[in-house]
DNA sequence: ACCGGTATGGTTACCGGTAACCTTAACGGC
DNA sequence: GCCGTTAAGGTTACCGGTAACCATACCGGT
């Protein structure tokens, strides 16, 4: 029983079946002009002799890879799994292939990853950025080639398509439930080196004030870095005096679940003295002792519209998508308590 | 002010510069056969009009493509990062670029990646196995054209190189942490469905036996599926009796943690009534309540070894890394309790 | 003046596919 | 019998780099 040799080439191929590279060629790639007896055996050997084309060498005849390339800081970062399947999904349902390229928050890398990418001659690039802003010069460089979107972040000085969900909006959703819930003293916690954070905590007073109630600036803090935990001197200036909010809004789920051990700590109740409201949907939270109520985004749906985004071609130069994010009422809010003072 | 066309290949890039392709060739391939001077001047302008070349084509000549292809089932699994960030650096310290493929736990996808990366003429695979070995026979195909390794776990059929943790080794020291501490009621809560969890378990057995104590079978639990929670069976059973363990070890973090929220559930205070002990050194576990005692592994060097392994071209045949965890200590384990039964 | 060697650079073919174009045989119509 | 048409397939050039080989100028030595 004598093992055929493995046809490494199109041409291998098409020496061993008789005939010639075209033919192959065109039984694989769908073209007309060859018989649907000849194109059936032709793959019935394909199939038979595991033999798959060189990408590369397509790619660099058709000038396309059918390829898209992704561009992360660290694939650590909570939503990120959501994101990127949302990616794949559109992606694979053209028939593209994503992958994904990780800098480790290190600018030079970045930029080294984004032109590898292009060298690469991927169709088209998602971004999710979080550096200051170091690579944007390169990413526009490179968008005058290369179809790029960025996602959930807004770039000041980046020129092209972005897809976000209106943090604004989740300050005010966020706002709303807790003024549903008859809360009038309302506090804050955020991260004073993330533009997220103010940006929902705008949303979050504007939405209050225009109902009357003011977010007291003495128990507004953005003190926290972003990816540490609030210190005990700011949990105290928010939970220790006797005179104390009846509710924290926190722009990241984190930073509220920390808030609540906090509140645990200093023996005050959640919901029922303190409510506490998160923000991402992150998964974990529906998991802790008290549930945490937190305003969600639809995350799969920001990789998908990215991807769609950027190989639809239409280069129609900066446009901006914007995803709603919702509410998800859990039990860390709770109607305000009756004032006590 | 004239603005310079950009040239696009090398060629484009030559006729610019007045000289041949093969000479600009020369300046960035740091080949010889090239005066110093020429080489400075086509340097300057390449960098000046911010040419590269084109990955694609010098990889299908030289056919090497300077790649290596990550294949994992999703990059929430908590490990992951650490390990991509350790191949990544591997990779990069050869000047290769290391890319994710993410086939979200199905077989078709796995499958198809592999079959993708290979087609792009990746110079190596490594490869996180999570499926349950539907996709081996096409990981050892593709093995005997491009190196593959496989990274934390071994699989049955699989005929290539792994990188592994020692998790034999790690339930031994976690059970001579225990023994040390005057443990002698030990219970364990794990998956039915991970091998690693058996693996585990075994590992802390054999060294709970060698110095005379015996794994209860009663405390013995291996019932929940791997990503979920244990039941409130489960944790009664091993918390609920009047005749109950003074010392459990779980298999992972998670699971620790839920026990540890069981314990405190039941009115049980850890670690002074019972020492928990969780696996893998989570960072998160860092920061609980009570921080978790836990077995550690070196992450970041699976992925350097894995990449090192992939990169050195030695294809000898299966060979097989085994790294070393550690133990470490923190707030949810103590001394046995004294005997008050 | 001629030769060989070196320094520098150019030419050609090729990697593995695909687009564009060319070839052949069979058939039908008049 | 001749021509046009079509079905089915083959040939050639090309994508953008690089390996292998070729060409020229200039040098010192005899």
């Amino acid at each position: 029983m004598e093992q055929q040799a493995k046809p490494r080439t199109i041409e291998d191929l098409a020496t061993l079946l008789g005939v010639s590279t075209m033919t192959v060629h065109r039984a694989i790639s769908g073209k007309p002009d060859i018989s649907p007896k000849t194109r059936a055996r032709i793959l019935a050997e394909i199939e038979r002799l595991d033999w798959r084309p060189n990408i590369a060498a397509r790619g660099l005849r058709q000038g396309k890879t059918f390829t898209l390339g992704i561009l992360v800081s660290n694939v650590a970062a909570s939503f990120l799994p959501e994101i990127l399947q949302g990616v794949n999904q559109a992606a694979e349902a053209k028939n593209y292939h994503a992958f994904v390229s990780v800098h480790e928050h290190e600018a030079s890398r970045a930029i080294r990853h984004l032109q590898t990418l292009q060298s690469k001659g991927v169709d088209g690039i998602v971004h999710y950025p979080t550096l200051g802003g170091g690579e944007v010069a390169t990413l526009n460089d490179i968008l005058r080639n290369t179809p790029t979107v960025a996602v959930m972040r807004a770039v000041p000085d980046f020129e092209g398509p972005v897809v976000l969900v209106d943090d604004a909006l989740g300050g005010r959703l966020a706002a709303q439930h807790l003024l549903v819930l008859g809360h009038d003293r309302i506090g804050f916690l955020g991260y004073h080196d993330a533009d997220l954070s103010e940006v929902r905590r705008q949303g979050f007073e504007d939405a209050l004030r225009e109902n009357g109630v003011s977010l007291r600036p003495e128990w507004t803090l953005a003190t926290v870095a972003s990816g540490a935990s609030p210190s005990e001197r700011d949990l105290d200036r928010l939970l220790g005096g006797a005179e104390r909010p009846t509710a924290i809004f926190c722009p990241s789920d984190r930073l509220a679940a920390r808030v609540v051990q906090g509140a645990a700590d200093r023996g005050l109740r959640v919901p029922e003295e303190l409510s506490v409201m998160g923000y991402n949907g992150d998964a974990w939270a529906a998991l802790l002792p008290v549930p945490l109520t937190t305003v969600a985004q639809p995350r799969a749906e920001i990789g998908e519209r990215a991807a769609q985004m950027v190989l639809e071609e239409r280069t129609s130069g900066r446009s901006c998508t914007l995803l709603e994010p919702w509410l998800v009422a859990r039990a860390s809010t709770a109607p305000a308590p009756i004032a006590t003072r």
